[in-house]
DNA sequence: TTTTGGAATATGGTATACCAAAAACCTTGC
DNA sequence: GCAAGGTTTTTGGTATACCATATTCCAAAA
């Protein structure tokens, strides 16, 4: 039923419409608050304790992110995810992580390059022990560094609101037989045409390590069959 | 100078916050507020004669769409564009045009099939006709039914978000010797990707149209030197 | 019983008020 | 004249008040 929202801590220094919009977006991302579900400004306004102001600025946002929709007359509802949804988000990403990483081969550094090898081969380390939570941050750590070296903001800060829809939808950690050896030669793959200033081959590594992840990710998915059609 | 706001219209049955955004954002890439220029909430809402609720919503917006900047403590400024930014959005652009297009290849309808080369010709005529707008207005109808056929809501609003920008960019209509030519193969490439429904080609087709047309204006662009650095 | 008119309510949009923090400015002592 | 310190102003963040519209519900009349 419906979700009651705890006050609100004042602890943080900052502004209480970004805690209004974590708390709301991390609702709606553990389902928390159902699709379709309503959201009244008065109403959470009262059960955090706060004004509306904050709350409408957090739903603002959300409505900019798509993860409700604000229906004429009626208020925002929650939108829920489909299946569709969630393969449009793994598209959009698996096509900015090419760019980005096209991109970074004009700019990379030989010290991020590095640091790469060096997470490369932790990641596979970590996946081959099972370690698979530890992986999975080091695997994040591998790609920040390539976004960080493209500079390109936009494509970066996009990347980053993907990721975090995507590592909620991914948060049961799954391991497919044989993948970790592929991550690692794919990354490999990617390394070395980074080192290599080459754009075109970084930009087909990066996708094709892009999308063999998403194709692991969606089989174990709609096997689990967790996410509604 | 500072630039001032007239008093708003209410004519308009629209919300405030709303016409509040486009004017603001107009005025931005119309670079009638110029980069660096603060944006006060107070000024604005009093010259436009409605209170900052509105305007700050509309700020927000801006903020989200990286048109204007937050500096804590200092307020939001207008942010400019340079060369970068501009490569950066085209680069987008480019590359989720191809995901647009092979996304379309799969579910596109005959009869859009036929609006295409039905527009294809036409844009073809007008830019031999050197009636540029005339071209240039066929040719956003064309990327359009494509963006259309994809049923891809996220790609589509991002697209025609940066389709806005760019089209401010590229005001200017320009031609290119032989570009009318080039792009009509283009063209009749993605149509034919489409109509095979073959998404990988069309992923090729659509991204060497889009690579294409960005250097065409970056040639353009960088020769008239109306960008600054 | 059904329908219709209207009042009560719910809700979002906008305006205004208040507050805290930072910046700018002024005062005063040297 | 200049620097240190305090005071005023500016500005954004938040709270609250007000308003318009749409929905709901009830009552009265057909």
């Amino acid at each position: 039923m419906a979700h009651h929202f705890s006050p609100i801590k004042f602890d943080d220094n900052g502004h209480i419409r970004d805690s209004v919009f974590s708390i709301l977006r991390n609702a709606i991302l553990d389902k928390k608050l159902e699709p379709g579900q309503r959201l009244v400004e008065r109403t959470i306004a009262e059960q955090m304790g706060i004004s509306r102001t904050p709350v409408r600025e957090a739903i603002n946002k959300l409505i900019l992110e798509r993860l409700v929709t604000h229906i004429p007359r009626k208020g925002v509802v929650v939108s829920g995810f489909t299946k569709a949804d969630i393969v449009e988000i793994l598209f959009i990403r698996t096509s900015l992580e090419a760019l980005i990483c096209s991109i970074a081969a004009n700019k990379i550094k030989p010290r991020e390059l590095k640091r790469l090898e060096s997470l490369a081969k932790q990641i596979s380390d970590e996946h081959g022990k099972g370690n698979l939570k530890k992986s999975n941050q080091l695997n994040d750590k591998f790609h920040e560094i390539i976004y960080r070296s493209a500079e390109s903001p936009r494509v970066y800060s996009f990347l980053n609101t993907l990721h975090e829809y995507i590592s909620k939808f991914t948060q049961v950690a799954y391991s497919k037989p044989g993948r970790p050896e592929e991550v690692w030669v794919e990354h490999n793959a990617i390394i070395e045409a980074l080192r290599k200033h080459d754009s075109s081959a970084a930009e087909v590594a990066a996708k094709s390590h892009a999308e063999n992840s998403c194709k692991a990710y969606l089989e174990m998915a709609f096997l689990a069959d967790d996410i509604k059609p």
